[in-house]
DNA sequence: GATGAATGAGCATTCATTCAT
DNA sequence: GATGAATGAATGCTCATTCAT
């Protein structure tokens, strides 16, 4: 069955991953990622304002499903949150090595553009985990200051970092995901952990 | 004749990072790194292969001083070593705020690269720190397993990334260095930490 | 979309025979060549894989007309023929004095090229020559030998070679063609007659 | 013994002839042909202006010297005077396959050039040839015209191709000297005589 | 005179984007 | 809407020549 036709948006989308995760944003030709989505080069055109566009617009979709998936969930005690929030994001990289090379080479052009529609999924996955993070810090009755600001974005980006980094290992070593997955949960854990008692003293 | 003056090679590197930390590599022009060296073009093609091997050559240099500094630190505990050469790491990147970005955007084609001498500095720093975590294993009585050295590779990729992240941080924010450093180096050490005792368990 | 128009592949042999002529291989611009035909820069590579593809494909249509013209000769007499052959050979040069500067400087290139199917045609031309000589040494009753076919193609050699020449004093000098056709005719009548009876004897 | 200072000229010419013969003139490296001649590359522009100029030069002795030993053949029959002479040329190519390659791919660049003093050697060679033709018109009684002097110019420009183009089969194929000079001498003989009947007539 | 480090003009080729069909 | 032929701006690298030593 074809697929319907207003799906095309997307597989310029999926096609642009594949050739990404292999060449590279720079080596990546247009006319290539075009002819692995099926359609003409010239039809690119007519879904996105050019090569950049695919790159920020590839990052949205990713941030806004991450951020839909983070809204629904449930869990309320904040650390276990924060636990569950990694995960989804961890997961959702985990299932698509092509993804996961793309995100970890090309993520900083997105964050560099000014694609101010797709940034705001990605602040609003932040935001997501900061406030996760500022309950913690409530329940251990500190204010919010200047500092302490600083100090949980700082502490969420080292998460975030670690967890890239703990994807880059995966992705090219021989490990098992699950293994990888358990244990740098235990990591992530344990530094937001010493985060929260730091910033909360 | 006319004598090889100075220090053109580094130079060309100095003038490379500046260069790539404002344009990335693709963008970056060796035309113009060779004109913020002082240098005519050609003369960039005396002392590199190429562009390349410019970015080859520069992070030769970083890892080459990291790892003698990295083996000069006289601390004996193993946990308080990866501290101190974590320390080294951020600091190094710190300091150089242009290093730091080229080091965020490209380090990863060094990674990719071929270049054997320089990346087997790069690999000693990795060696030192992994054996100063197995030195920690082993005060918990843990021997060596296939699992326990994947983890610790693990442990060591998780700390590089949220040193990594927390340098991201630091660049697009205005936080002290001193705030970051210290917040950094605590989540670190407690991750880590938790990473010995989980591993060693 | 928009479709291949005209002969532009045509033109722009064409445009190169000017552009070479003029300027020799080396110092003709593949810009300015495809300028001459009218052609974005761009273009040249939709139809041929580079400058020195264009070369080959220059003198593989040349060699290829010759070829099918060669064949459509009627003479049964192979000394009349080899008379015809290189009237066929000097009046096609002759036509196209830029053509003709080509081939003298640059040829050899041509030889030199891996140009498997261009250089097909040349030898099938330099094959229907020999035919017809070693018709002429038959008649004469002179068996087939390493040494007269070395003979042969050194005639060969010897003819081209002259041909060539009496072109080269043509293209600088200021003899009428036919003046120029007649007397070089003449002298490779003769020579072909002596080298056929020494070889013959 | 090493050779007289007074040398470098020549010596920077065999090795021009080393370089070109295996490069062609446009990928020659001056500075290659300097090692080749064992002295740095600025030292070639203290003998020669430049690049082009070594062309010229190389050739210019090699016409300088034929002229010389053309000079001083005794042969007193005109006929067998022109043989003596292209058996000159021939052999001087022959002796140095090297040269003769270079003289086969760039004797045109020579011929082009504003070489005045050079090429003057070369019109002096070609003059010799001509007084001997002259000698076999006038024994017939033919007297000079315009287009006898063409013809003239003419036949000898067919036999000095033809003689080239032996050459060149000489150097592509695995024929012995020899034979390719007495071959070669009896196809230039019988096509002279040709020419001087038709002149003459 | 010799040298070779330094220079920078010059060019083939690529590829994102356009637009006639 | 779709297409892909056509475009031309853009750039890494080479190498003849210069000139400080």
């Amino acid at each position: 069955m074809r697929r319907k036709e207003g799906d095309k948006a997307n597989e310029i989308l999926d096609a642009a991953i594949r050739v990404l995760a292999k060449e590279g944003f720079d080596k990546a030709q247009v006319s290539v990622i075009a002819a692995s989505a099926g359609v003409g080069t010239g039809s690119i055109y007519l879904y996105y304002e050019g090569k950049e566009h695919i790159l920020r617009a590839l990052f949205g979709r990713f941030w806004e499903k991450l951020a839909m998936d983070m809204q629904s969930l449930q869990q309320d005690d904040p650390l276990l949150r924060i636990n569950d929030q990694l995960g989804l994001f961890f997961d959702r990289l985990v299932e698509s090595p092509d993804l996961a090379r793309v995100y970890l080479r090309e993520h900083h052009r997105f964050l560099e553009s000014q694609a101010t529609e797709s940034l705001s999924w990605y602040r609003q996955c932040l935001e997501l985990g900061q406030s996760a993070f500022r309950e913690i810090l409530a329940a251990s009755g500190r204010r919010r200051s200047k500092s302490s600001t600083d100090a949980m974005r700082l502490s969420q980006a080292f998460l975030f970092g670690g967890v890239r980094s703990a994807l880059e290992s995966w992705l090219s070593g021989a490990m098992s995901p699950s293994l990888v997955r358990e244990h740098t949960m235990n990591m992530a854990m344990a530094s937001i952990l010493a985060a929260s008692v730091r910033i909360g003293s």
